[in-house]
DNA sequence: CGTTGGCACTCGGTAGAATCGAGTGCCAAT
DNA sequence: ATTGGCACTCGATTCTACCGAGTGCCAACG
């Protein structure tokens, strides 16, 4: 069996004609879902040979993995390495005239808190793309904290509030054993804040091994600021337009089971992060690395701030989405946030 | 046409055998899904009458508006008014065992903060009844303001927060015009938290007239805290299991259109805070207002706090859901959260 | 030798006919 | 009033026939 190892190479290049052949069906059947047979594609422009070599090119684009036959005396859909193909040669896009308006005047006119901002872009994501939006925000590892102080909410409880650089704020609500007076408190918030400021979240603090009602209260301050991170690293998810999976796929099964993969935000987050480092990538069906999602595909573009990716936004489609725009859109969007968290980097200094 | 007024009394009680039959198919129907027949029903212990007598009753509790035929020669279905009669008449219920335990177990071992322990009721909701969940926090319209602080951010930001008697912390960004000094942020802090403590979020607070940038950042801060409702009432609502959606309904057009709905959570909270004065409700079908929702039902348990209704929590299902569980399920899980809410609110007291 | 038109073949999808049977409505008997 | 009997309805299922899109193969062509 010593053929020509066209087959094996996995960064394999094709040539333009077979690269034209694919192109066709793949922009095809993400307009139509449908297969597609050797004569539309033959009709495409940039094929212009006959059907009959359509044919022959497509077996050959077959036993290379990139499409396949839904069944015999069928068209061919695109496998998930023939989105990669197309996908890794698409020429960078660039979003629609209105598009473009549409997220310069959200970006203008957004305000509030980061939180609210990041929500909001969820939705905006997936109202300009159709597809369903997640949008990770930066977590504030790397923020220090600018205040930390302790607050008498009755008897036997307390919150301990801590306000991030970022403008974050982390709470904890103490349960405590004995009844603690508020003075006490009172001198308890003083001391922490003192202790406390300019301390990273992902450092440990030198705490003064004292005794009485004010220290233990100062240790489980700083025990439950340090100690009980709520979500992993802090991070926000948001997810916008979760209703447009069943727009995305024809049975009830695939929708629950991409919705349950949604629901795990901390999936959904792990798998941005995985992703984000990249740049501006797709995911691919199997390559997502989830069966649930094997109908799916998601193009992820990191927000970057001073460089590092701090964030992500996300779209996530069917395997036949429309990556020009997706791409498209979640760089634009990508950038009007970095732009704006950027923003706000240099006007602290 | 002077018949009785059976068709039009909308209180009206039937006698015993129809509501036997109506019973029996309603409770077959939520079983398997599918048409009920007059042969299954008369074999049901409770209705004891040959299958040609149910008919005929059959035709009447049609006629009355309380079952319907899919088509001639199929069995009947309940109407919402059918699933309506059986859910008014059902004798309140108990939860299984096993699930008592689960609540029991879940109710001793979670903590952390309110937002935490709601969010994870609401999955325990979900999967303890495998339909969606809604839990929607108490809003703090009435608490006060326990402490309020402004913390320099930067040369030109600023964060105010207020913690409030719940253990809730708002928080809002101030972008500042020109810069203002340490001292003077310093200053505006203990004076802004003098002014705020003890005051309420739907109250105004007086501010003396003074000028300055102390004055002023003390003004933006008040205003910001007050007037900025990040979300109406600052209502917290949590949902669960939204990807059972997908299997409550059999087309994927239904399950967007549900999910279209639970992602306005503003919608949702309306829905729900206009149910939950009523205690434990059902509402089915067309009672709910949404032709989105034509074909789900909503239970709706309110968590009270001191015999106030202060949140509630709901479960979504098809409208052949499992009404004596999803009741025992929601009263059960909304007693376990008011006693938690009750007991702080005691232990504050 | 690559390309192409021709052609037989495959097979999913659709339409129509036949059949089945669950379930009904009606009626006469009890 | 209740019931068994019975004709009838109509959706669902099965089967067949058939159409046609699309294929794979091959011989002919430049």
């Amino acid at each position: 069996m010593a053929r020509r190892s066209e087959k094996q190479d996995p960064a394999q290049e094709l040539d333009a004609r077979k690269a034209a052949i694919l192109d066709a069906v793949v922009t095809e059947h993400i307009d139509t879902a449908q297969p597609v047979g050797s004569s539309s594609v033959a009709a495409s422009q940039a094929v212009g040979v006959s059907p009959a070599t359509v044919r022959s090119e497509m077996v050959a684009l077959e036993r290379e993995g990139f499409l396949s036959q839904p069944h015999t005396s069928a068209g061919r859909i695109p496998t998930d390495r023939g989105y990669r193909y197309f996908v890794d040669h698409l020429r960078q896009g660039t979003l629609g005239e209105a598009q473009q308006v549409t997220v310069r005047e959200f970006f203008n006119s957004v305000h509030g808190e980061i939180e609210d901002v990041l929500e909001q872009t969820s939705t905006l994501l997936s109202s300009l793309t159709q597809y369903t939006s997640v949008v990770v925000g930066p977590s504030h590892t790397h923020a220090t904290i600018r205040s930390a102080q302790i607050v008498d909410l009755g008897p036997t409880r307390a919150l301990v509030v801590a306000v991030l650089s970022d403008g974050a704020v982390e709470k904890r609500t103490l349960e405590l054993d004995l009844e603690v007076s508020v003075i006490d408190v009172a001198d308890a918030s003083s001391q922490l804040n003192a202790l406390l400021v300019g301390a990273s979240l992902d450092q440990r603090v030198e705490l003064p091994s004292r005794e009485g009602a004010v220290a233990e209260l100062i240790r489980r301050s700083t025990a439950a600021i340090f100690e009980q991170t709520p979500t992993i690293d802090g991070d926000q998810v948001f997810i916008g337009g979760s209703s447009r999976v069943a727009d995305a796929f024809e049975t009830v099964d695939t929708v629950r089971s991409v919705l349950g993969i949604l629901e795990q935000e901390l999936v959904v987050v792990s798998l941005l992060r995985d992703i984000m480092d990249k740049g501006l990538t797709v995911s691919i069906g199997s390559e997502l690395g989830f069966e649930s999602l094997s109908a799916c595909a998601v193009v992820v573009a990191p927000v970057s701030i001073d460089g590092v990716p701090a964030g992500a936004v996300g779209l996530l489609g069917p395997t036949r989405m429309n990556y020009p725009e997706a791409l498209a859109t979640a760089q634009a969007v990508s950038e009007e946030l970095a732009h704006r968290f950027g923003g706000e980097e240099k006007r602290r200094g």
